[in-house]
Order: C-alpha cells, then sequence, then structure tokens
DNA sequence: ACCTGAACACCGTTCAAGT
DNA sequence: ACCTGAACACCGTTCAAGT
C-alpha cells in the first residue's frame, strides 16, 4: 500500500518538477525529496530515471486522451474530429513540457507508452471513420486520412510551442487556426 | 585565426556526437577532446553549453535550407514548394538528432537562431505566394498557408521519428506520403 | 587573446546495511 | 519488500595561472 502510494508520490513530484522547469529540471534527488524519500529510493519503484519519465509520460496520455474528449457532446462526426484535436491542442498549450515529454524521441523504448498512445490514437481513427461514413470528411484510407490530421495538429502545436508561429508577421495564426484551417480545407472537397 | 578553426572543430566534433548519441552525448569534455582542446576551452568560445548548441543548430539551419533547395529546377510553383518540404523531410530523416535539437523547446532564446529560421521560412512564403499566383495553391493569406503546409510537415516528421507513423496498421504512411497527401487535397480546391 | 589544470557543486547509479 | 547513507564516476562551470 505504502508502496504503491510512494510510486504514485514520485511521478507526481516528477510531474511537477517536469512543468516547472523542463525535462532537466526533473532530478532523482529533488523528485524523491518531494515525496518524502531518499534520493534513491525512486530505484525500488523504477528501474532508472528513464522508466520514471516513461511512468510519467504514460500516466498524462490517459490525461491527453480525456483532454480530447472534453466537450464533445452534440456534436456531429466531423466536428467531433476537430473537436478532439482542439482539444489535444488545448492540452499541449496547458502543458508544454509533458508534451515535449511524450513526444520525446525514445517513444518506442517503452512498451506500455506505445501500447496507450495505440490506444488514444485508434479513437481518433474510429471517429475520422465516422465522419467519414456521414459525407463531412473525403473518403480514402481512413487510417491514413487520421494521419494527415494528426501530423498537422502536431506539427501547429509544436509552431506554437516554439514561437515559429506568433513571428511570422501579421498573420498571427496560432495553433488552433491552422487545424481549423486544415478542417475547413478537408470539408471543402 | 587559430581561434576560428578551433571554434569551428568544436562545431564540428558536437555535431558529430549528436549525431551519434543525442544531445546528452554532447559533452563538453568530449567535445573539447575531439576537437584537440582542454575539456573547459569551449568556453573561450562560447558562453555556455546552450551557447554551444545553438551554434551548432545555426549551422544546420543553413543546411537545412539548403536541403530545401535541391533539385527543384524545372519545376513549377506548386511543385516546387512541395519538393521543398520533401527536401526538409529528407534533411530529418538523415539527421534526427539535428532536427530534434534545431526544433527543440528553446528556439526562441538565441537571437541568431530566430533570425536565420526566419530567413529560411520566408522562402516557403515566397514559393507559397508564386504558386497561389500560378493558381496551383488555392488563395487566402499566403503567411498563413505557409504555416498550414509547414505544420503538417513537421508534424509527419516526428510522427515517424517517433515510429507513432509505421505502427498504425497496413496503412504504413510515411512522412512524404502525408506531404503528398496534403498537397493533393489543397490542390483538387 | 587563448588555453590549461585543479577544484567545486551537482547528478545518476550502485552497494552494503538496516527494518 | 522497502528504504537509507555512503560512495563512485561523470559532468557543467569557475578560477587562478600560464603563453
Amino acid at each position: 500500500m505504502s508502496s504503491v502510494s510512494t510510486r504514485d508520490a514520485l511521478i507526481t513530484a516528477a510531474t511537477d518538477l517536469l512543468d516547472a522547469g523542463g525535462v532537466d529540471a526533473v532530478t532523482l534527488r529533488e523528485v524523491g525529496h518531494r515525496a518524502g524519500v531518499s534520493h534513491n529510493a525512486p530505484y525500488k519503484h523504477f528501474a532508472d530515471k528513464q522508466a520514471l519519465l516513461a511512468a510519467v509520460a504514460a500516466r498524462e496520455l490517459a490525461d491527453l486522451t480525456e483532454a480530447m474528449r472534453f466537450g464533445t457532446e452534440q456534436l456531429s462526426a466531423g466536428e467531433l474530429v476537430e473537436a478532439a484535436m482542439l482539444g489535444y491542442v488545448a492540452w499541449a498549450l496547458r502543458h508544454p513540457n509533458r508534451f515535449t515529454l511524450v513526444f520525446g524521441p525514445w517513444t518506442t523504448d517503452c512498451a506500455e507508452l506505445g501500447e496507450r498512445a495505440g490506444v488514444a490514437w485508434s479513437l481518433i481513427v474510429q471517429a475520422v471513420t465516422a465522419a467519414q461514413v456521414a459525407g463531412e470528411l473525403p473518403a480514402g484510407d481512413p487510417e491514413r486520412l487520421a494521419a494527415l490530421i494528426r501530423a498537422t495538429t502536431h506539427g501547429a502545436i509544436v509552431l506554437a510551442l516554439t514561437g515559429h508561429l506568433s513571428a511570422s508577421g501579421k498573420g498571427h495564426a496560432n495553433a488552433d487556426d491552422l487545424v481549423h484551417d486544415l478542417f475547413t480545407r478537408l470539408r471543402v472537397t
């Protein structure tokens, strides 16, 4: 029991440090201190620092899935896909450091992570398929169309987070605008 | 003179280490050793480690601009934009660690970096504008359309690098396919 | 102006030992 | 089974000193 809550406290402490100062600020010593244990107690719950970060990412993936569900009541199939992507954008802009952690260059390593990501994105493919059936999105391989939507959304977030968006003159489009633009173009077809 | 070549050697050594083992493998001690100087000689050329990494990123941005120009002879305005994006994809997949460094969460910090990125992407806006004039891309704010294209390309690369693309079943679309899909949808309009 | 060697503080990880 | 304190190797950064 105590071990479970300690493990959870470690993940929470790591998430707090991540939010406050980025992944470099997540030090096992500070994580342990905030969780009320010694600086090497984490090794009894995680293989190493990367495993702890993977646990943080796994928890956040569940959070992201929830954020994509927010306010999607009483929407058409096509609107639901767009709303989910806007929820994705909102989550990422709200927790930029969690976003960069979850989609860092090591997602493949952890099996649990890949699994949870697969679940989250299979929901998107489902929604895209429904929108295609409803005639709100163009025909074609749903997985491929979902990948396109996903790529645009992801890229819009990255551009927004790195400041490559607001810097580009008076157009001052934000990530939401880019996602909306994509859906507008897709629906015209 | 010697200082210039030392500075250059430091950047080259850092780039090699980046390619080999990611940004974490870039240690000032190993950089100095590979450049034939002591482990703290870099501080005579760069304020700190981040400044060295920023110099690496700045050099790579020039490389990226070149990659986007590759093989763009005898193409229509619309094809030129797509070819530039495919060049961007090819560069990123060829040097994944440089890609994640250049578009890391700190691009805003360095003035030179922001400047060079601005130059690179203003070329894209120019090409997009030309394609619009030629009727190969839909009308609208060129900066905003360029941002959409840019976001999709960037997102497709990230998805490919993190393995979120090939894992999604039989569709097995790669980054090139997604970029091509976007241009296909845009041209239909 | 550029470089070096020693030193400091910090961190990930391991280990022997405790309950 | 879970935790601790000490220890080791490594790294970023600083400093006094050398040419």
